[in-house]
DNA sequence: CTGGCTTTGTGTCTCCAATAAACAAATTGC
DNA sequence: GCAATTTGTTTATTGGAGACACAAAGCCAG
């Protein structure tokens, strides 16, 4: 006997790339499927159709003609509204959140929660997933995957936190496997995976936010202490080697500047935190709120226009252009979006930063590089959803069949 | 009529990775390229012989057996020792060098040249290109393409050089196009590439040298004066957005340092070129011999054993050190190569600096990374050719239909 | 020397996934 | 209502790969 005819007989080798468009808003009709994808109307056809039978994306079939337009409207392509959903989840000095997030980054049910600040790692993802666990057995969701984003670098392959900042974790534990065990412990067969929140948070806004479309896409940010950065390159996240790269924070930018535990002086890192600002501006950092809403405080407060706090604000902004400058000379981004406490100090003047950039950096005369603030919330969140949903965008019909 | 069946009905997707694997070398028998491609052994024999028959490879089918292997002996593959070439050539401070170079990074033939150091871009490239061109009339080879280094670097996708060092060309001469109206005008019916000179040694290193299977690889070289990088990634050469990646010239190594011609103190470029080892040392650079000579007969030569002269190499052996472990926080490779100055830097003391790097760099200790020196000759030269081969990697057969 | 064992090269058949091409459908503008 | 335009769908065809069987070329044991 021959097995039935499949509705599968093309497109199978674009069934991933195609999800990809879908999934970052680039193919958001069937025509533009086709051409994006370079192949015929026949084969994007077969591709949208086998997409939907998965249950990823929605084909509407009764379009709204686009204005000015001739010819057969194209039928609209969008992520599936009640589809598969990741688990993803974020750690972090204050607690942690755990969310379900579809296709497109949309966040689908979200659930914060707190950590004691010297518990273990097992304890705290323990948490996070069960957490996470309730919102799937609330919502009913199908699960893909896991992905968890944690403050410290994540070393590649092994998935251990090497640096994990002001959790009560141990330099180097295995947080990948401690988020596997806590998986399979909670009765979710899905993988986990790992990664620096600021990567993360580079990846999904390239994906999703103020780094689409970018090639060479540049993020910095601050969290509450130190500053990271993260690369994405032609849509993939450059972790380096061992993923440990984009450690940025010991750039110098003031040779005459504070000391640094590095060994040297005047370190982005301790030039452009949030605690940095604080000191330049006068003010002792207080016991209420993190140190980071302090500073943004200051920033976007009733101070802000302070002789004192003026002037440490454009001091920061001048170190901070100076090691976006170096950054620049080192990776020639397209792009440069900023986070954290460098988004308000962007937004308090753009200007000025952008001068800084432009002219410190060796090329920045003949073509200065656009700086722009983060535009997405929660966006390590999302981001490390993206880690749980790329084996679904590479390989979309396998990447289900194991369920 | 039906067309008659051609030899490849297979393997033609598979061309050009074969090819580049014979190319690099990792592909000596045909059962290994089998293996690497991962496809079968049949489609592995097609592509073989497809490659053999355009008179790029050479299938040795009398093969000497491995001692001490089991069963059938594989066919062995080589680069073909008579087939075409291409046009590379390098553009320095001293005059130029044309060659040809086949597959594989052998230089089949080559001619130095002068220019007289006020000379036009076109004049020079003229000089350059009737050389190549006097060379393939001599051999009687058939060209694939052309290639050029320059000391400068080259902007993407304009081709123009933005920074010609120790050459009398204007800052942004388009060199590419200028290349190329030179190749028209001898008659030469072949597209020329351009590239930084350090870019282009890299990653000829990476194919045929120092950096042969490094996943991530960062090169830092000195020339006369000043500082380059280049950074390999999964052996493709990463240049940034816009072409200007890498220039790491401007880190700074030395807070209390020379000042530099950007506008900062202490830079890598200042305090790591030959001229900074000369001052070092309390040398005045002499009239003869280019400075990089100079710089390189006190590491190598009868004062080497100095007492200044060892306290001025230990001082910009720790400023290198500085650097790299500034671009291992940055970049994350899992090698670095050293040219230049910096090559003899190393053999000089290659524990001081490999100790400097693991000390300030942030997860040296976890794991350092290799550095060694270049070890190809004209590293440059091969790498312009590899600019115009790139070409015929992507895709054999169109590649070479053209002609 | 012969026969087994192992590995590699080759020819044939089959099949999957894409294109090409013709046709049908949906909209705009005259 | 009708041409023009663009998009979706169906059918036939083809390119390029795998599966499989078999042949070839070397070891090794007896």
């Amino acid at each position: 006997m021959t097995s039935p005819r499949t509705r599968l007989d093309r497109g199978r080798n674009a069934l991933g790339p195609a999800l990809e468009l879908v999934h970052t808003g680039r193919a958001p009709t069937r025509a533009v499927l086709t051409t994006e994808l370079g192949v015929t109307r026949a084969t994007a056809g077969a591709v949208a159709g086998e997409l939907q039978t998965l249950g990823l994306i929605t084909v509407d079939s009764r379009p709204s003609a686009a204005p000015g337009s001739q010819g057969r409207p194209s039928h609209r392509l969008s992520v599936a509204a009640d589809g598969p959903v990741a688990l993803a989840a974020q750690v972090h000095a204050d607690g942690f959140r755990a969310a379900l997030v579809g296709l497109g980054g949309r966040i689908v049910a979200t659930a914060p929660g707190c950590v004691t600040v010297d518990a273990d790692p097992a304890q705290v993802l323990g948490e996070v997933v069960a957490a996470g666990a309730g919102l799937l057995r609330d919502t009913g969701r199908r699960c893909v995957g896991a992905g968890l984003a944690v403050p410290s670098a994540v070393a590649e392959p092994e998935g251990t936190a090497l640096n994990p900042l002001h959790l009560a974790w141990p330099a180097g534990a295995p947080v990948r496997d401690i988020f596997n065990d806590c998986l399979a412990a909670a009765g979710l067969d899905v993988t986990g995976h790992c990664g620096n929140d600021i990567n993360l948070a580079a990846l999904a806004e390239h994906r999703h936010g103020a780094g689409h479309g970018a090639a060479h896409l540049l993020c910095v940010a601050t969290g509450h202490r130190g500053v990271g950065g993260a690369l994405v390159l032609e849509g993939r996240l450059h972790s380096g080697s061992a993923g440990l790269a984009l450690e940025v924070g010991h750039l110098t930018v003031d040779p005459g500047g504070r000391p640094c535990h590095c060994g040297s002086r005047g370190c982005l890192d301790v030039e452009t935190d949030p605690l940095a600002l604080l000191e330049a501006a006068g003010r002792a950092p207080g016991p209420a709120g993190s140190l980071l809403a302090q500073a943004q405080d200051l920033l976007t407060g009733e101070h802000a226009t302070d002789p004192a706090v003026r002037d440490a604000t454009a001091t920061v902004i001048d170190r901070l252009g100076l090691g976006l400058a170096g950054l620049v000379n080192i990776l020639n981004p397209d792009r440069i979006i900023l986070g954290g406490l460098h988004r308000w100090l962007l937004a308090a003047d753009p200007d000025r930063l952008r001068a800084v950039v432009e002219e410190r950096s060796l090329w920045g005369r003949s073509g200065a590089v656009p700086i722009e603030p983060c535009t997405l919330d929660h966006n390590s969140l999302v981001g490390a959803a993206e880690l749980a949903w790329q084996p679904v965008l590479d390989d979309p019909l396998s990447a289900l069949a194991t369920a």
